[in-house]
Parts: structure tokens; C-alpha cells; sequence
DNA sequence: CGCGCTCCTCACGACTTCCTCACGGCACCC
DNA sequence: GGGTGCCGTGAGGAAGTCGTGAGGAGCGCG
């Protein structure tokens, strides 16, 4: 049973995939905004990902960058943008397909069945990160310290992953807010901090200097081994 | 340098394709029917195939046939049938991508780098600038000096990633003023000065006489490697 | 209905960064 | 030679950012 996380903001698409796609036996799950998406996205882990970039409150190219910096998952755009600047941008931050709207719904299940196939073959290898006296285990959302299993609430593993997916990698406070809650804005930058200092709590050996759990002041967060 | 397998019978195409995808760097192989192309296929193994479905001896869809029997490499199918049931035919045969004639060069070249990043696991098109002893990481945000981590604030960086993006080009003091403020004047130029100063003595081995960070006096100023 | 857990906001020092100002050097021109 | 821009450098206050502790609101669960 695969599992399908479809976005359109027009209920009436929704409604037509929706249809369509539980007819084919996938499993779907919907959303009407970017934040949500987001929100269900990290809470079902769908296989793949049917996203219309015209969203109300975040832009759909945002999405697909708070997507692929945790995930590898199949992305395919429906979009009413024709322009070739819209499809080189989206393709080029990690969708795998891009099909403008009007559609053909047979060509949509199988561009839908093209991108899950590709995906599908390296589903069973393992991901494991370690680092000082800690063990992840990013399949089986295990965290080990010095042996002992330490518990992390949900929030706290979303944030860990998106780092430990991007090693020596910059993440802007900005990316990691789109993923975590999907208001870039309007929040409270300090948000980000009680959840690094929970982490570098749980993780870090001397909390007060982290050595893997890094602040780039200004900038973001980096984590490295 | 990666090998591409364009496959069709217009001679015109091909030699727009041909022109296209070198100028981008890869390394083209061209064949007009089905029968060179498979054999081309097996002998240079390419690492991606643009194919037609329009071939004067073989039926395009079973040249996808035959490629799929021994190999998972992305194929690209391009074609002047527009109807679904090509498209589904073809995609449900294995083929990664379906575009139909006219398309747009730039969207063929990001879908083609879709179905490449795809094939390659880590495909982290990592963007390194390197001057004297210095590696910049455009990607994850990092500079090295002399192999150390040398840290840089937001205005600093930002600055340097402007001059790194445009090579050996003269950049005026007004667009970077605007690049880094966006306020063009009422802004004291000494201002651009401070950065300058701060960047050169971070990464300039002789921070009074530049080699790599230069003012170019009246005008703004450039970086060469 | 009470309890525990998690999410999220607020408030406060400590620190870093941004930005302005003032001064000295250099090149060019009259 | 003196004047005039323009650039580089140092210093310092204003403003923003980070880390941390405390605590209320929502939610699932027994």
C-alpha cells in the first residue's frame, strides 16, 4: 500500500486525485497549504509526493527545498506555471517531474508510477550516524548514547534528521523553520533555540560547547562529526 | 564528464542536441536508428539516453524494451506524439521522462539532470571556489584557510558570495549596496570599505596588497582567482 | 478528571555583529 | 605644492542574536 501526500490548494483537484489515485490503491493523504504539508508530510512519511506549486501561504519552490533537505523522496509538480523558468527552477532544487495543468490523468499515474519505481529499489539500506558517543540510527528512529537509548520528543528528531541528513552542511534558521513548522516568518527566532539546546542537552558531552551541534551565528546550523 | 546516448532521426535535431549538451559538458554519443543506437548502447554504456520514438527501423518503445532487459539507466524519452497513450506506454515501459516536440532546451536540460541526480546516489553538485590557500563551499556555506574552518558573519559571507558568483567581473559598489542592503544611496560608501578590509584580512595572505579581493578604484571591485 | 508530556512564548544577561564616524595615505589634477 | 577625491584602517556605541530558565496552553492517556 503506497502511500501518496497530494497538495493542491483547488478542493476541486483534490478531489479528482483524490479519486484517481485511492482508485489505483494508493493510500492518500491531502493537503490545501504548504504548512500543512509539511506538517503531514513529516508525520506519514509518504513514498511519494504530488505538489502544486501555487500554494497560499508558502511558495511551492520552498516546499520542495524543506522536502529535499531531510528527504529523498519522489516529488512531482503539478503546476499552472508554463514558463520553462518555473520547471528548470523546481526540477533543478529536486523535483523528480514536472506536469502542467490542464493534465491527462492517465500520463499522471504514469509519470506517478515512473518516479515511485525509481524510488523504490534502495527503500532497505540502513542510514546510521555516529558521532562521539552517539549512535542514530535514521531508519529505526533510534538514538543511542554511550549505549543507553535516550529519548527525543518529535520535534527534536525532525530537527536532528534535517542536519544529519546534510553533514558539514550550512542550514539556514530559515530552511529549518519552513520544515519544522512551515512559517518561514513571523515566528519567533528563539523557537529554533530551546530545540538546538534540548538537543545539544541530550547529545552533546559538555552541552555548553558543542562540538558536533554548531551555531554559525547570524547564519544558521551545521552539524559534523 | 558524463556520457550521453541521444538517439533520433532528424539530422537537425541531432546536431541542436549534439551543440547543446557539450556546450553543457557532457560527452555525446548520436545515433539515428534503433538498431546503431542499441548497438552504441552496449558498447560506451552511457550514463543517460535521450531517446526518440519516431526511429525509421525499430519501434521506440521496443528499443526502451531492450535497453530496460539489461540496464536501469535513465532514459529520456522524446517524441512528436502528443497523445497519453504513447506517454504511458513508454513511462510504463521504464522510460524515466516523456517530452514532446517543440519542447524548450532549457527545461530538457533540467529534466536530463533530474534523471542523472537520480542515477547517482550522491550527486551533491558541490560548488567549490579555490584561491591561493583559501576553498570556498558555496554549497554548505564553508571557507577554508589554509585547511582551517575560518568562520565568517552574515554580511561577510554574503558579500564574498556575491564576488564568487561572478568571476573575474567587475561588480559596482551600487549593486552591491543594493545586493547587501537594499538601499543604493543615503549609505556612507565607507561602508563597503569596512567589509572589504575585514574579508581581505581573513582571506588575503597579504591583507594590504590584495591578489584575489581588488578594488577597482572609482568603479567597485572584482574577484580573480 | 487529573496527570504527564510536549509544544511554544516570554524575559533576561552575555555576546557578537552591524554600522557610523574620524583620521591618515595615496593618486591625480590644477 | 596644495587641494581634492577615493580608499584603507581603527575605535566604539547601537542593535541584533544566542543561550538559558521559567511557565502557560494543548493534548493524549490512564
Amino acid at each position: 500500500m503506497t502511500e501518496v501526500l497530494v497538495v493542491d490548494d483547488e478542493p476541486s483537484m483534490l478531489r479528482a486525485l483524490h479519486l484517481n489515485l485511492t482508485a489505483r490503491g494508493y493510500q492518500v493523504i491531502t493537503a490545501e497549504d504548504g504548512t500543512s504539508a509539511l506538517n503531514k508530510f513529516g508525520l506519514h512519511e509518504p513514498a511519494v509526493v504530488v505538489l502544486d506549486l501555487g500554494l497560499p501561504d508558502i511558495d511551492g519552490l520552498d516546499v520542495i527545498r524543506a522536502i529535499r533537505t531531510g528527504s529523498q523522496v519522489p516529488i512531482l509538480v503539478l503546476s499552472a506555471r508554463v514558463g520553462s523558468n518555473d520547471k528548470v527552477a523546481a526540477l533543478d532544487l529536486g523535483a523528480d517531474d514536472y506536469v502542467t495543468k490542464p493534465f491527462d490523468m492517465n500520463e499522471l499515474l504514469a509519470r506517478l508510477r515512473a518516479a515511485t519505481r525509481r524510488g523504490s529499489p534502495d527503500a532497505g539500506r540502513r542510514k546510521v550516524v555516529a558521532f562521539a558517543d552517539v549512535t542514530v540510527d535514521l531508519d529505526s528512529k533510534q538514538v543511542l548514547v554511550a549505549g543507553e537509548p535516550v529519548h527525543l520528543t518529535r520535534t527534536e528528531w525532525h530537527l536532528l534528521e534535517l542536519l544529519l541528513h546534510n553533514p558539514e552542511k550550512l542550514i539556514t534558521s530559515r530552511q529549518l523553520l519552513i520544515a519544522l513548522r512551515g512559517q518561514p516568518d513571523h515566528t519567533d527566532p528563539s523557537y529554533l533555540r530551546i530545540y538546538m539546546a534540548q538537543l545539544r542537552k541530550k547529545l552533546e558531552p559538555d552541552p555548553a560547547r558543542p562540538k558536533h551541534l554548531l551555531t554559525e551565528p547570524g547564519m544558521g546550523y551545521r552539524f559534523t562529526s
